[in-house]
DNA sequence: TTCTGTGCAAACGCTTTGCACGACT
DNA sequence: AGTCGTGCAAAGCGTTTGCACAGAA
């Protein structure tokens, strides 16, 4: 396999793993795989963890914000290897939101996002919208659509109803 | 409007501009909107419609590259703002590929791709395939999906099969 | 004690920008 | 002639990497 020079995370493999809800079962999982518990990664991981309650996806730079606050010793590069950690063992997903990449843990229930051209702001979408998408690809093409957190772009109803009321 | 700083060029604002066929098209298309027609211009929205000609999404860097093995006189940066300035007018699209920006001229059919994990191709897919998918978003939640140029993530029935027989 | 993971610093790839010159109108 | 677009060079941003040390096993 050719070693693509860059993006090489785009695509996390995801095993099915789901997201532990506590602290303790992230550790239990490291250890059980083989990896060490440490302490950025534990932290790293409760930053992502906050930002999901807060329906946030959250950058590789606002994590690093975040954490830098509360434990500004821990260095940017440590973010990002334990994020691309974190998205090989599929204990997190990574999105391209408007041409950034955004990491959010996995186990959350399966989500897609619509966001808005105009506000910005971004709409959940439950993902079994897409499964008649699925299935119609998977008899038409026989290509197995594996979408498991797409952001759509398009106009949320609220600036829609603005853009007609200008008009 | 608050001046995004980058990925400013993320969002195609396409005036429903459609491409005109020939080169010279492309001359009036700018001078009748007050734009100057420079040999860059035109080379550079050449290279994008041969590569759209055979089915490629170029990036920045790869029209950069076949640029410059006819004129090398022509820079980088000129690529990149003609590249935007072509996004804006509603011209060229960009999507996201993998995390690389990729563009191609509007007016080709509206499509999405199927990207596949496994072996990287991508499949075209027609753009009215997402119709009933737009449907169901705006009745159930006003969202008005403006998706012209999606990359959406799977496994081919190529790879579907061999992952298969591995298993 | 061993060896993985981290901090540090530097480099990388892609993209944008400031400036002065060149060329389209 | 006036001004927009370009080449050049440098910087910017997000991200990765090499190396030596620290700390989990």
């Amino acid at each position: 396999m050719p070693a693509r020079r860059r993006a090489s995370n785009t695509s996390c493999p995801s095993r099915g793993s789901n997201l532990p809800s506590h602290a303790e079962t992230l550790a239990e999982l490291l250890r059980g795989r083989g990896h060490r518990v440490t302490r950025q990664r534990t932290i790293v991981f409760d930053a992502l963890r906050k930002g999901a309650r807060a329906g946030k996806h959250l950058s590789a730079e606002t994590v690093y914000e975040r954490v830098r606050q509360q434990h500004p010793e821990i260095d940017r590069a440590t973010i990002y290897r334990t994020l691309n950690f974190f998205c090989e063992l599929g204990l997190v997903h990574q999105a391209d939101l408007n041409g950034r990449h955004v990491f959010e843990p996995t186990g959350t229930h399966p989500h897609h996002h619509l966001l808005c051209a105009r506000c910005g702001h971004t709409l959940v979408l439950n993902a079994d919208a897409l499964q008649d998408l699925a299935r119609t690809l998977l008899r038409k093409t026989g290509f197995r659509l594996d979408a498991r957190h797409l952001i759509l772009p398009g106009v949320c109803a609220h600036c829609a109803r603005a853009a007609e009321q200008t008009a």
